[in-house]
DNA sequence: TTGATATCTGAATAGTGTTCAGATTATGGG
DNA sequence: CCCATAATCTGAACACTATTCAGATATCAA
């Protein structure tokens, strides 16, 4: 089959022999043959043809395949945290209500990123990308998006200073776990507003 | 390099053109790939190889390679169910004391599974494996065990009635979701025994 | 304009899933 | 026992993959 519409950057001389940013060319290119194909499926070869280069040009950027796989993880996790910012920005306030409106939105974010795009959630967290992580998260944006949110939860009354303690442990496994239990059809969709409600039902009211 | 051991079931006769049970050994051999090179990665012709049978050899079982992921996925569910079950059953008595035991050694035998064979556990859940699932999981024997440990747990006062509702959801969720993260290096292991505790202390007093 | 350097190509190698005609072995009926 | 038939497996082929490397092409600095 023919190659179909080549992607060139918007700066980049078109035809030209240099590409002008090939690097992020080719990985938005593997982020949409993921996305159809699945992160096992990737071929590097239908990535050069998708931006209209040669195979062994990928060689330029990336030592190997797997770390394209990890270069392309890495900007969706930066992706997964840029839309968990955005859903929080919409829900302003100090109030309990408002507190809890966040927390939800949190998690469903994050299900509706995996749910809607299932091959790059499993492409994050299907041992595919090697990141080199801290093990600490006190840095990371997602994570502390997630504890400001418990931390005002805490403030208004809605949880006890115990289940505080366990909050970024529990939400975090238990919005992760429910995500790849739905995306793979083990349990069904509607399953996740059962679970904010077990959650929060949950935090309420741990034992002081 | 030369094939090193060829594995052939019991009962087959060595060197005959025949096999014996070439399915078995096929799926044998391909979970033992699996777990060595995580399920990408595994080869047809390898596992062929190991098996000491020629590639085209393998169609005569499986349609394709997908199938027989497949199927190597249906076998880990169920010798993952198993192992859930020998837990049980070391654990006897109706005690609060024991019902909590129960409960807690469920989550530990799946966490120690994926912690400790985490590229079955990948193809397990990372969308390897097509098998075509009811939904519903009242039949499904891990599901089972869980639902009963939680109706023991309510039953000897661990539990309100309200959180029993949630039991399975929560319970499944959050420890499949803290495997996947502990197994990809995302939080330390040790996070799960606090995942546990916080379990215990979110479900033993959920307003009633 | 002229090196020097970054960027990309073309061809080659070794390995992959899959198909299919045919070789080999087992099986059951006479 | 022997033979036809069916089950099982092989060998070669095809199109595809990742990866390497010598060399072609473009850009940039002097």
């Amino acid at each position: 089959m023919s190659s179909s519409k080549v992607l060139r950057s918007k700066s980049a001389p078109r035809g030209s022999y240099h590409h002008g940013d090939l690097e992020a060319a080719l990985i938005e290119a593997a982020i949409n043959l993921v996305r159809a194909n699945g992160p096992d499926h990737l071929s590097l070869r239908a990535v050069a043809e998708q931006v209209g280069v040669s195979p062994s040009a990928v060689y330029h950027y990336f030592p190997d395949k797997d770390s394209l796989i990890t270069e392309v993880g890495d900007q969706l996790f930066v992706k997964m945290a840029m839309m968990q910012r955005e859903a929080l920005g919409e829900i302003p306030g100090s109030s309990a209500r408002a507190a809890k409106a966040r927390y939800r939105e949190l998690g469903r974010t994050y299900f509706r990123w995996a749910n809607s795009e299932p091959n790059l959630f499993r492409l994050m967290f299907g041992g595919f990308c090697k990141i080199e992580r801290s093990g600490t998260h006190e840095g990371e944006e997602a994570f502390v998006m997630l504890s400001k949110c418990l931390d005002d939860l805490l403030a208004t009354g809605v949880i006890t200073a115990t289940m505080r303690r366990y909050g970024e442990l529990i939400s975090w496994s238990a919005v992760q776990g429910a995500s790849t239990l739905i995306i793979e059809g083990i349990i069904p969709e509607a399953a996740f507003e059962e679970l904010l409600d077990g959650l929060e039902t949950a935090m309420r009211a741990g034992s002081k």
